[in-house]
DNA sequence: GTGTTTGCAAAGTGTTTGCAATTTA
DNA sequence: TAAATTGCAAACACTTTGCAAACAC
């Protein structure tokens, strides 16, 4: 878990004021341990907290969150945007069914680093698993 | 480059009757070797060509090849689906700045499969390396 | 002829934006 | 007090849907 102080630091580093919302959101994301969230999630758990904080907020939040190197945005859903607490590289387990996003905890490498293009540099790598139900009738 | 008849008789397969529509997008698809498309894209392409499609149609027949697989739906940009004309497990490459999404063409396999959940079961496995532009100063 | 497919326009969804009111420093 | 931030509602972009007309077999 991450100290709650350094929160604080590093939304002033990355010239975001702590405000009540903003260090209401930092302590539901970063309280207990690696989370993967949706703004919805976001909104619903800032609710049932009685914080109150609109959701066009929260999707401000997330956005400058990720700016400032606090979450990772992570592309699996078309329908929606994940935020993952956990900002280093590591892979995912996607369960396409109930549209759970999971830490995979091996280490899921590379085999190789491919070639990259010409005059491009690697922004991030996504290695993402996708899940079904497993059945023996597909 | 697929056989022409090859897709007809795969969209017969899936049920999907080899309409004007289906076959005008299908050689646009296929025509040409590998293709990473939108549904504008396909509008466009469409238009350009003189064929008479309706955007819906557009959507639809993506979908309707997706699951006759034809094509495989491929996640990168929340802001936008992209239908890859390769179905075989492959890692893509994203330009960022320009939402170009190009196949990687070494093989890029993960070094060891992850310890799937009980009970579920790979669909696919993802791999996007994310690039953006070379800069001394980023 | 019968059931499928198309196209249009309307509705839907998650997300972003403009701007006045509020809050922070 | 000055500048940043919030919240609301309207706007947005992409996608899906309902339904009558057109089409495939």
């Amino acid at each position: 878990m991450r100290p709650y102080t350094q929160v604080i630091d590093q939304l002033r580093t990355a010239g975001l004021r702590p405000t009540r919302q903003r260090l209401a959101l930092a302590k539901l994301l970063f309280e207990d341990g690696p989370r993967h969230v949706t703004a919805e999630m976001m909104r619903a758990d800032a609710q049932k907290a009685s914080i109150r904080v609109s959701l066009a907020t929260v999707y401000n939040t997330l956005h400058q969150f990720t700016e400032a190197g606090l979450l990772r945005e992570i592309v699996v859903d078309p329908a929606r945007s994940y935020f993952d607490t956990t900002t280093e590289a590591h892979g995912h387990f996607y369960f396409e069914d109930t549209g759970v996003l999971q830490d995979i905890e091996d280490d899921v490498q590379l085999a190789s680093t491919p070639k990259v293009p010409q005059g491009a540099c690697i922004s991030s790598v996504d290695v993402i698993v996708r899940l079904k139900a497993c059945s023996k009738y597909p």
